[in-house]
Order: structure tokens, then sequence, then C-alpha cells
DNA sequence: GTAAAAGTGTACGAACTGGTTCGTTAAGTC
DNA sequence: GACTTAACGAACCAGTTCGTACACTTTTAC
């Protein structure tokens, strides 16, 4: 069930040399067809998997909204698991692209750090939709995602900048507390995603729309400064009181 | 939709002085049962919901696992949605109880704060069902919460709480930064539901088991730290350095 | 040119699911 | 004891949903 995502760019793979030119180029236009449908409905059916989950959404739905029918589905993806699957490993590929094009090795750790802290912070607020699928995911104790090879555990590369910062951080000095990178990423991750993920709930019982642009920026700041003082505390782990509960 | 919940030892509201004292008794004796069938269904619900979701949670399912019949979830609850919309309100019900008993008025700032934090922590890891309900109501955009008024905004007791240690905190001057209690609150929760609501897409892709005893531990140490962090900072907000991105 | 393979549309069915109908039992009231 | 009302059970119904059978066209391969 593994289907090949973001592959549009990569024109060709079989040896073509053996067949004409004119043949080659009339498969490569088929090809490009194919994938187009493929597209379309990968990106109908991550908004209605988004907007309705894995049970609530609707292929006749998914079908409707696509310039193809029904039947496509079922022949591109073999069913409505498939589907989702697919979609899930879309929009994983999506970020782990993005992530890894960030470049914050060099310059001041602290300023890496915010920036790199900004940038999940803006991804997070600008894909509801990948929130909301990862989400879904979670309800489903991530079963689907265990079935696919292609989003094993390759994606740390976030991870790495993250490392590599904390690293520069600390020959500087102003880092002066040793943290693990994927707990810091887990604490970055958190409060941009609980954003998004939780605005509605949290929004309704503190009456806050946490959609609204001033808060945006505050709470991008609070969380940057947060963990900037966090690393540079000069309080060693966890020593500063013993806790009686 | 409003069902009465949590009122199991409320015993007597109806004047009872017309009626003989046997009456009286028998008529508690079948509120009694009554709750009792409701409170029984209510937590198959709970779990059902919180392990499905409201599309993919079947009524007859949870019929099978209580000890009366499905005629009954529709005698006391007229619908699968009102069915859900209670447990979301009893979930409510108990964190706002829990919440409001938290006595952190008095000793150091700093002890009060990391006390809140380890209770909120805690919490959250004791009771997945509730985050899982949350995480759901957030799916459908908080709709089923909107329309039910025991969910209204009351909710605020945490809030106070924190607020008051804040402004302990400040006045020592253990705190040298302001912060918003309901921002500080945001950035509690996120994490400390993060872990539990996120366990297993991240747990999967990291190749790690949230769920260990020691990662608990460092975590919630980690969340400690970095508020009181972030509370103590003498850097004031947001000014330490400005982003490019 | 022709055979195989890939792609596509329509219509349909089997299974499921939320919700109801009808009837029964037990409890409370006078 | 007659009557009213709450609590309950089993079978059932109507609408929906995923998935498929069948028939057809287009593309590819040689």
């Amino acid at each position: 069930m593994t289907t090949d995502i973001a592959d549009t760019d990569r024109v060709d793979e079989t040896g073509d040399a053996e067949s004409g030119l004119r043949a080659g180029q009339r498969r490569v236009k088929q090809r490009d067809r194919t994938t187009k449908t493929r597209d379309d409905i990968l990106l109908v059916a991550r908004e209605e998997f988004a907007a309705n989950g894995l049970s609530g959404a609707r292929v006749d739905a998914i079908a409707e909204r696509t310039r193809t029918s029904k039947r496509m589905i079922y022949y591109h993806f073999s069913s409505k698991e498939g589907l989702y699957l697919a979609v899930l490993e879309h929009a994983y590929a999506d970020i782990r692209k993005v992530e890894a094009e960030l470049r914050l090795a060099d310059g001041d750790p602290v300023d890496a750090m915010r920036r790199l802290i900004g940038f999940t912070f803006d991804y997070d607020e600008a894909n509801p939709d990948f929130i909301r699928l990862v989400t879904i995911e979670n309800i489903h104790r991530a079963s689907h995602m265990r079935q696919s090879s292609s989003l094993g555990r390759l994606n740390t590369s976030i991870i790495d900048t993250i490392a590599a910062i904390l690293r520069r951080g600390q020959e500087t000095g102003v880092f002066r507390r040793e943290v693990d990178p994927i707990d810091l990423h887990m604490l970055i991750s958190s409060f941009c995603f609980f954003r998004i993920s939780n605005r509605h709930t949290f929004g309704h019982i503190f009456g806050r729309d946490l959609g609204e642009a001033t808060m945006r920026g505050r709470h991008r700041v609070l969380l940057q400064d947060a963990v900037i003082a966090l690393l540079r505390d000069p309080h060693a782990a966890g020593t500063t009181a013993r806790e009686g509960a």
C-alpha cells in the first residue's frame, strides 16, 4: 500500500533508450496525466479527511469534488484507508522537505533558536490541515502510520538542526543547560501544535480567539522567550525546589 | 439537552414533605437506580467515544457493553450526539472540580508554580480519555460544546490560581516578567496535553515510548524548569534578538 | 495493425447504523 | 385495587456507505 508520492518532477526512470523518443514523450505525458489525477484526488481527500476524520469522511463526497469518479479512487488507492494513508504520507513528506531546507548552521545560537521556533510556529499556523491529520492519526493510535514504510523514522533532520544549535550554544557558553534535542523539539512543537489543534475548545472556554493576529505574535515571542530562558537558565535541572505533592 | 451530572449524592430537591416517608425512600431508591443506569451508560460511552471518535463510535457497541439496552440510551440521552455531549460535560465537570480543589495560596511562589504544573501534568497523564475527548471535540470545531449551557466559561478557577501565584511572585520579586495567566496556562497545558494526545505519532516517528516512567519524570521537570526560567527571566519580553525571518 | 494493459463511468448491492415502534414490567399515587 | 407514569427489551426500518461488476475507451508495445 506504499504509494509513491511527490514524484511529480521525477520524469523518467525505466530505461527509455530502447523505445523511440515519441513513444517516450507520450508515456511521460500519460504519466503526468495520471499523476495529476492522483494529486487531484489527494488534495480533495486531504481536506475531507482533515475536516471529518477517517470514519467521518465520505468517499462519495471526495469523489464528487474531484474531477474524476469514485471508481478512480479505488483504482488508484484500493480502499478508503489506502487513500487516507496516502494523504498522510503526502502531508508528512511535505513538512520533512521544508524542515530539511532549514539553514540555521551559522550565526548567533540564540538567534538561530528563535528562528527555528518561529519556523515551527509559522508552519503549524499555515497548515491547520496537517495538524488535523496528525490529530486524527493519533486518535487511531498511529495504526496506519505504522503500516507505512515511507513514514519510518527518517524524520530527524529537524532534530539534527536543534542538536547543532544546542551544541554551538553550549560551546559559546550562552546555553548553560543540557537538554535532549527531541525533548526540546517536543516542548516547541507542543505549544505550536496546541494553538491550532485545541483552538476551538480552548478558545471557547477562555473566551479567546486564538486566530487573532496580536495574540499570535505574543504567543510566538512567549514561546521563544521561554525556550531561550530555559536554555540559559543557570539553575541546574530540577534542583530548585523539592516538590511535596 | 442539558443533563444533570454528578448529582449522585444530591438526594432530594422536589419537596417530599407532602408524601409519606416510605414513599420518599422508595423514590430516592428509584432515583438512585436511574442515576446508576445513566452513569453506567456514560462510563461505557466515554470509553467508546474516546476510543473511536464521534462518528467512529457505535451506539450498538456501547449498548452491548452496558448492563442495559440501546433503547435506554435513547431514552435517557435522546440521540447519539446527546450522549456524546453528556459524556463531554461529565468529563469537564470532573476536571473543574479537581482544579477548584487546588490550594496553592500560600508558600513560596516558585514552589506553588511547580506544584501547579505538576498537577496539570499528572492529571493529563492519568486521564487519557479526557484528552482524547477534548481532541475529538476539536476535530468537530467545538460545535457540541457551544450548544451546551453547562460548558460555558465558568472554568476560570485554575486561571485565578495561576494569577494569584504570579502576583505573589511579582510582589516577592522572584518573577520579574509579566505574563498573561491564560497564556501561561496554555503553555503549561499544551505540553502536558501533547505528551498524551500525540503520544502515538510522535513516539513512532522519533522512536520513543512516551509512556516510559523515566521520560515522564524528565519531562515533568523540564516543563517546570522552563516555566520558572521564563518567569524569572531578567531579559525583557522579546527584546533579546530581532528576528530576520 | 493489433493485442495487451491501463484508465474510466455507471449503476448497483450487501452490510451497517442510527433511531423507532410496539409492547411489557415495575413503581408510585389515590 | 385501579390508574398513571417511568423504565425497559426485542425486533425492526429506512437511509447511508463502502466497495464492485460490467462495459467501454484510450494508451502502450511490438
